[in-house]
DNA sequence: TTGTAAAGTTTGGTCATACCAAAAGGCAAA
DNA sequence: TTTGCCTTTTGGTATGACCAAACTTTACAA
């Protein structure tokens, strides 16, 4: 069966076939694309068109390509998502309001996860959440460590809703946001208050507190842009 | 000052040099661009590179293409990320689970607006939630007007928080979601009773109540999936 | 036997050229 | 001014070629 009309691009639907065989797992995830020169005559097309179908599936991000590599399959999850969106979303980080409101987004989502995860956070996830804070606490001295173990630390934080979605919009705040200046201006001294923030924000769950874990998180992003702010002297909010 | 480096593919460079030009107003927004075999004098580049440099700016939304007219210039906004998003996303909502994910996703973050809405919104706020719901009310009978006051009345709410991400989010949803189901089964008896869910969410809101209008958002965002889904005899949760 | 270097082959990146059909623009007739 | 035809421009596609980098095989030496 044919996947649509002949109208349009050639290429659209050299997309959709391989779309087609890669969902369905024809093409396995993970391997090589066949050569192009033998997709040209697997589908009857000329390698212009072949090119451009390739082009295509890499921004759609169900393939992965390198320079002179042959292109990875890559079966399509949200995280794909997020990659995809990259290139669009950094022309947004240009100026200081892109960051902000990104920034702001976040801390937005935070507070709500922050208040379910007072509200209804399960055993496993409190027990995740306090392995998180103690991997935290020995990781103070090495801001590197620190730095992961921070990530981790929310990260738990946004699985426990159980809605893939939501890791894939931390993954994408981590790999935005923090490049830009989260690993600059770190300190033991800092990662010990960052860690008494992450401490507060935990004990507010434990005693099931949602206003309170919700300042508490409050507190402590508004604290770290505050700091951001200041070192970088970006003038008022 | 060059752009990059000269490793790599030569479409990277004249996509960089055009997102440049793009960006800095030098190729205004809304206007088509050069023909391809003036970029390619342009540029000095083979008309295939320009192609995929093309191919490449279209899929990362800094340029609109339909199949045979010049490409359309569009200055990056939050619009534009969600719409380059839009086709990876499609391959994740092929499932009920995926679609659920997505759902789910909305109704955490609308609940976490309306408690926004009821502890902190403007007069100005308010006043267009009053609006949207009149609006709203009175589009009863005409379940075509209903979607579309539907749409704004819950946009009204994503406005709130004066963050362009929130509206875009919002475009996601209802351009990701809706078409699945909402326009098929709606009546003027359908309508009632979301306006009136609508009506109980703006009170809520109006009492500054932030708990009783996030209950009154999940009940309606709630009892809507259940509709859909026993309509769509989806089976369990 | 095994590690490695050289030679040969495949393959992605790019260019030049050509053709077709649809869009754009110009021009004459109504 | 509007309508309809004709020419030019331009996007979509196909071929064929070449280069350099990646891959494979072969050959040789330890």
């Amino acid at each position: 069966m044919d996947i649509g009309n002949e109208t349009g691009r050639a290429a659209d639907n050299v997309v959709a076939m391989l779309e087609a065989k890669i969902v369905s797992g024809e093409l396995e995830d993970q391997t090589p694309l066949p050569a192009e020169r033998e997709l040209m005559e697997q589908f009857g097309a000329s390698r212009t068109v072949i090119r451009e179908a390739i082009s295509k599936l890499s921004s759609r991000g169900l393939i992965e390509t390198k320079p002179r590599f042959r292109p990875i399959v890559r079966k399509p999850d949200y995280a794909t998502v997020l990659h995809a969106c990259g290139n669009v979303v950094q022309h947004l980080l240009t100026d200081k309001t892109g960051i902000k409101n990104l920034y702001d987004s976040r801390v937005f989502i935070e507070r709500a996860l922050v208040r379910e995860a007072a509200s209804s956070a399960r055993k496993e996830d409190i027990v995740s959440l306090r392995e998180a804070l103690e991997e935290n606490r020995k990781a103070i001295p090495d801001s590197n460590e620190f730095y992961r173990t921070d990530v981790a630390f929310h990260g738990v934080l946004y699985r426990i809703p159980r809605n893939p979605i939501f890791p894939a919009m931390h993954e994408g705040y981590t790999s935005w946001l923090a490049p830009q200046w989260d690993r600059m201006l770190r300190s033991p001294e800092r990662n010990e208050v960052n860690y008494l923030a992450h401490k507060s924000i935990l004990d507010a769950i434990l005693e099931r507190d949602p206003v309170a874990a919700e300042e508490a998180l409050n507190n402590h992003l508004k604290a770290a842009w505050e700091f951001v702010r200041v070192t970088f002297d970006w003038g008022d909010e």
